[in-house]
DNA sequence: GTTTTCACG
DNA sequence: ACGTACGTGAAAACC
């Protein structure tokens, strides 16, 4: 009989000092609480005890105890980052059936020294484990001490027998209480005896064994005078750290061995919370997602029954088929599976010939089928590629999960179904990459792919009413749902570029990098890669002793900011600054747009809409939303952007929407008024803020002051805006008051949305988008603050996001119905841009100013501001 | 895989 | 006493 047992405290702080802190995505810590478990399953690997437990210290102010009280307090003081964690560990444990002890006014090393001297006294054996070198007095024939020390990041246990603490300290483990009595422990309070060392208390233990032994013959025995003084003097202290150092091992407490016997995980419980502590390395080792947790799952019949179609059944079987239907699309419609809640049907590509699959297909997708899905656009652009027809799906889980938790950033099948079903879907690689399962593998894809449909139809019946208790459906449906359409289609049509061009670009790029490097190279006296940073930062601050500005984790930053700084202080500097801006150019935007360019001439950017927290889109392979435009030579990019043949691009954007949406959320008059009067608004608020007349304000002014209005939008600190401006922080407070004092209405709609939102947890936009904010209720003050800013900015930025997908809605439905051959293609957060032919041009500029500008009525008007033109370039 | 930098709104 | 604007994506270096 065998059982570990822990010094919970002990272990938890080493694990939280020895890891660095981290936390999953809602803020909560969980280093501590890793570390503690890495511990705790690579020892119960190492050693296979019959038993486990853990214990801990509490210690409540009890009157008998209050001195006792006093002098733990030092030790007892836990930072906030750890604290937290100790009840998400105790979750843990109590989810692993782990028994867990404490009792009041005795300290975890109490507990275990009393378990283990019963432990020995029946006969049993006992492994404790702990950082806390006082324990190892425990150490016993039948009690060993798994001691942990973490150093330079690495943990490392010495595993004590009785023998190997001998060779070590040269006398018995009891006697190790004797040896702090006279050597005392700062870190524990011991005091010890006045004068004595390691040293000297090492050699007296081993020499004459207790204190008491010296004590009793201190006249006697044969030491320094010196050391007999100390020691005389030192008597009442070196009894009382005696005291101090012994452990109690006589806690009242029961110890029923049964109860620490190993008993299975709860297995669900404990996957939840792995889950929620994002502790996916755990699930792995502990396997709990693998067989155990799907065979409970197949018990709950979440496996539909699998009916395979033919040529001379299928219409049969889909025919009578009324209700929804969950359709997953394997393979670039290879594989097909349709759950109507009462089976799932298969359909291979193989078992149809061509014509009648095409006809299948059509009556799946274009009428026979009432269609929900997971990550519809991505269909609908395998569908668009694909030549097939369609109707809209009539429910997509991956977005209605995006819509209820925009910051979750993962909405695959598997991650939506664990979180709202607590069920484990088989994984796709399970077949991808299996060998010997070639037989089955055909079967295996039937069955896995039945069950996502099935999950798919579940989530279904779970995101509904939670979109309706959120109150977005209406969100969901008229705006998110559609838009699926609109996306794909751009997706789809895509950009057209001029290759041939942007490679002569890229060569002409590269001739001028030649130049500048070799510049570099000689004003630096070396050769070097200017794009490493490291070695950069070497030359400028160490070979060529110019003042470091700041620093990042590993070295001297050499960023934008710090060039522009050390500017005039050395030439190789704007040569640098070059540099970066040729080579940024060539392998960003020339090379990396020449890699993507289709067979068509064109290049088909994603267009993300489950990614962003404020419910904007974003943009990848490539990125067409970032191409440059600020600088002269970066704007070059888009001349190589060029509408196809016989077209021309109409580009229009919203004027000032951001600040446009926070006058209207947050009712200002003055911000109101100075919209609905057509004002500059930079101009105006310029003229407020630093009173001087409209017509007075210098360039210089505006610009602050549109740095100031930037920064109102982004929650501002005073410290940002003076690092921004070039200014002092006291100048940038006294900006931001004057600001806020004439528009008050900010201020207090500022001030109410961080309130609300500390209340209900959330912020929402204009058509009741909702972004959680846990870090509203972190204790740490960098992310709270930062939960204070992005409450302020989301309602503005994700309003201003509402309110352009809902106009690319309007652009996209108008120019179908009017039979415009032109076609919506791209979107940059505030800018439209519709490829059109010639003819059409006039027209759609038109409709499409209108539709931006009244596709919301708020209590000012919105204004965008359209141009023609045969490159994107042209026409900005 | 993470860090640094920089492109956009 | 502290560390700082909101939202993205890509490339290159570094470990």
């Amino acid at each position: 009989m065998k059982v570990m047992m822990l010094d919970g405290n002990s272990i938890v702080n080493r694990a939280f000092y020895g890891i660095r802190l981290f936390s999953n995505k809602e803020g909560l810590y969980t280093n501590a609480v890793y570390g503690f478990l890495n511990i705790l399953l690579k020892f119960l690997d190492e050693e296979k005890p019959d038993g486990v437990c853990v214990a801990f210290d509490v210690h409540a102010p009890t009157i008998r105890s209050r001195k006792y009280e006093a002098y733990k307090a030092q030790r007892t003081g836990m930072p906030d980052e750890l604290a937290v964690q100790m009840p998400v560990l105790k979750e843990v444990l109590d989810a692993m059936n782990i028994c867990r002890f404490e009792l009041e006014g005795y300290e975890a090393d109490d507990i275990l020294g009393t378990f283990s001297r019963k432990m020995t006294e029946s006969g049993g054996e006992s492994v404790i484990v702990t950082g806390d070198r006082d324990s190892l007095q425990l150490v016993g024939e039948h009690s060993r001490v798994k001691f942990v020390s973490t150093a330079m990041g690495q943990t490392k246990t010495i595993d004590y027998t009785p023998e190997i603490f001998f060779e070590e300290f040269g006398f018995e483990p009891q006697k190790l209480i004797d040896y702090k009595a006279l050597m005392g422990d700062p870190s524990d309070n011991i005091p010890g005896v006045a004068g004595i060392g390691k040293k000297t208390a090492s050699e007296l233990v081993q020499r004459f064994g207790t204190i008491q032994e010296i004590y009793q013959n201190l006249d006697e025995i044969d030491i320094k005078p010196a050391v007999r003084k100390k020691l005389e003097a030192g008597r009442d202290m070196a009894f009382l750290s005696y005291d101090l150092a012994t452990i109690d091992c006589n806690v009242p407490l029961k110890l029923d061995v049964n109860e620490l016997l190993s008993k299975p995980y709860d297995t669900k419980k404990l996957y939840a919370l792995f889950l929620k502590l994002e502790f996916k390395s755990f699930i792995e080792k502990m396997s709990l997602n693998s067989e155990n947790f799907q065979m409970e799952t197949e018990k709950n019949d979440n496996i539909p029954e699998i009916c395979l179609l033919n040529k001379e059944n299928w219409q049969e079987m889909l025919g009578d088929i009324t209700g929804q239907c969950a359709v997953v699309a394997e393979n670039a419609l290879e594989m097909l599976a349709i759950y109507d809640k009462k089976r799932a049907y298969i359909i291979k590509k193989s078992n149809f010939d061509l014509n009648e699959y095409n006809n299948l297909l059509k009556f799946v997708f274009s009428g026979g089928i009432r269609k929900i899905g997971h990550d519809v656009k991505k269909i609908y652009t395998l569908l668009m590629s694909a030549g097939i027809n369609f109707t809209d799906f009539e429910f997509d889980t991956a977005l209605g999960a995006y819509l209820l938790d925009s910051t979750a950033g993962n909405y695959s099948l598997e991650k939506t179904a664990l979180a709202y079903l607590h069920r484990q879907l088989p994984s796709e690689s399970i077949f991808i990459n299996g060998d010997g399962l070639s037989q089955d593998a055909e079967n295996d894809k039937e069955k896995v792919i039945s069950r996502h449909a099935c999950a798919i139809s579940d989530l279904y019946d779970k995101l509904l009413p939670d979109l309706e208790k959120a109150d977005m459906h209406k969100l969901y449906f008229t705006l998110e749902l559609p838009l699926c359409r609109v996306l794909a289609e751009m997706e789809h049509v895509g950009m057209k570029v001029d290759s041939g061009m942007l490679q002569r670009f890229s060569t002409e790029l590269s001739e001028k990098i030649e130049r500048t490097q070799a510049t570099i190279y000689l004003l630096a006296g070396e050769e070097f890669n200017v794009n490493s940073t490291k070695k950069l930062g070497e030359i400028l601050f160490e070979r060529l002793g110019l003042p470091p500005v700041k620093k990042t984790k590993s070295g001297y930053s050499t960023d934008i900011e710090v060039l522009e700084k050390l500017k005039d202080k050395h030439p190789i500097i704007r040569q640098v600054i070059e540099y970066r801006q040729l080579t940024k150019l060539r392998s960003t935007y020339c090379e990396g747009l020449l890699k993507v360019i289709g067979k068509d001439g064109r290049i088909h950017s994603k267009f993300n809409m489950m990614v962003t927290a404020t419910g904007r889109l974003s943009s990848t392979e490539p990125n067409l939303q970032n191409i440059p435009v600020r600088q002269e030579l970066g704007s070059e990019i888009r001349k190589m952007f060029v509408a196809g043949d016989g077209c021309v691009f109409v580009d229009a954007d919203y004027s000032q929407i951001e600040l446009r949406v926070l006058a209207h959320i947050s009712h200002d008059k003055a911000m109101i008024n100075a919209f609905k009067n057509g004002e500059d608004i930079h101009r105006i608020t310029a003229s407020q803020v630093f009173k001087i007349a409209p017509e007075d304000v210098s360039p210089e002014y505006r610009r602050r002051a549109k740095a100031v209005n930037f920064g109102i939008v982004y929650g501002i600190s005073e410290f940002s805006l003076a690092e921004d401006l070039g200014i002092f922080r006291s100048e940038a407070k006294e900006y931001i008051s004057s600001y806020l004092e004439h528009y008050s209405g900010i201020r207090q709609y500022m001030h109410d949305v961080v309130e609300k939102a500390k209340e209900v947890g959330y912020v929402t936009t204009i058509m009741n988008r909702r972004r959680y904010l846990p870090e509203l209720k972190s204790q740490n003050y960098n992310i709270r603050s930062f939960g204070e800013r992005a409450a302020m900015n989301t309602p503005v930025q994700g309003s201003a996001a509402d309110i352009i997908k809902l106009a690319m809605l309007k652009v996209s439905e108008r120019l179908k119905k009017e039979g415009f051959r032109a076609k919506l293609i791209l979107q940059v957060h505030d800018e439209l841009i519709v490829e059109a032919p010639e003819n059409e041009a006039e027209e759609v500029k038109k409709l499409l100013t209108e539709e931006m500008e009244n596709v919301v009525k708020l209590d000012l008007p919105l204004v965008a501001e359209a141009s023609l033109g045969k490159t994107w370039y042209e026409a900005k």
